[in-house]
DNA sequence: TTAATAAAAGACCTTTTTATCTTTTATAGG
DNA sequence: CCTATAAAAGATAAAAAGGTCTTTTATTAA
């Protein structure tokens, strides 16, 4: 479903949110925490960073953190920053020209899939999410 | 979702299954017809050829084709041949710890989702699917 | 104002996936 | 039995994904 790349970042994200407001996390902390390698991770971070998806500080007790505003956001966001919004609209049999239309013989049910799961990922804020995380005793 | 590979096996083996019972289908025309590259698309079949999900003859006149035995078998059966059981049951953020003991924060959702298109690609034969396709005037 | 710290940026490498090309094996039909 | 045909098999190549290392830039605090 999701590359790599993307599951790590939604594991940082949801780390991320754990923390204190304050409190600056390293890469190498969160890597360490993640069991992720150390300098993909900081690529990934990046990434996010450019598009306003987490914050960060440089210099020392620098590091990465979620502002108020990224707490707003929610795992859709990450994950279309990742891997684009077509591992949710694209066709599941690679067909350019699928659609609900001139559908392929998978389409409603894997819309049905997608559909379901990016509206569980949208409406619950990222913020939202590190509750019921911590609550549940979810693993990361 | 599923690998490149895994959607041109998808729709090679629905693209079979349209074709009459006794007719034999070469590499060069269902490349084709799926617009997929020949040679790749012949490594998939000899793939499927040899778990047994499509029939092949050599020699003129050769090519592949769905048996009866093969019609009975589905999509799913594909799907783990090419890609591996695990896109219906692995972790969606890549924990290997992840299970339903102990969940990661999208286990739930998406296996229920993820559930549903298994079980749709479980229950109905690939000869059931043609019968569809045909029907509903579908795209492979 | 300088030394230490940590992210940003970019070059580079490795592995996996996707794709191509060539040779071998089997077989139908003349 | 010979030839043309088509899958099987295997070697090779290109592209994408995943991962590492080094240099640059910004910042803090001594």
């Amino acid at each position: 479903m999701f590359s790599k790349t993307c599951q790590y970042a939604i594991r940082a994200v949801l780390h991320l949110s754990l923390y204190k407001d304050d409190y600056r996390v390293g890469v190498a902390e969160l890597a360490e925490a993640l069991k992720a390698p150390k300098h993909f991770l900081a690529k990934i971070l990046q990434q996010l960073s450019k598009h306003g998806l987490v914050s960060s500080a440089k210099g020392p007790n620098g590091g990465f953190y979620l502002s108020e505003e990224n707490q707003k956001a929610t795992l859709e966001d990450v994950i279309i920053c990742i891997d684009g919004s077509n591992v949710f609209s694209g066709c599941v049999i690679g067909l350019p020209q699928c659609s609900s239309d001139k559908p392929c013989p998978l389409h409603m049910q894997a819309n049905a899939y997608r559909q379901g799961l990016q509206f569980h990922l949208k409406y619950q804020t990222i913020g939202e999410m590190a509750l019921m995380v911590e609550r549940q005793g979810l693993k990361i």
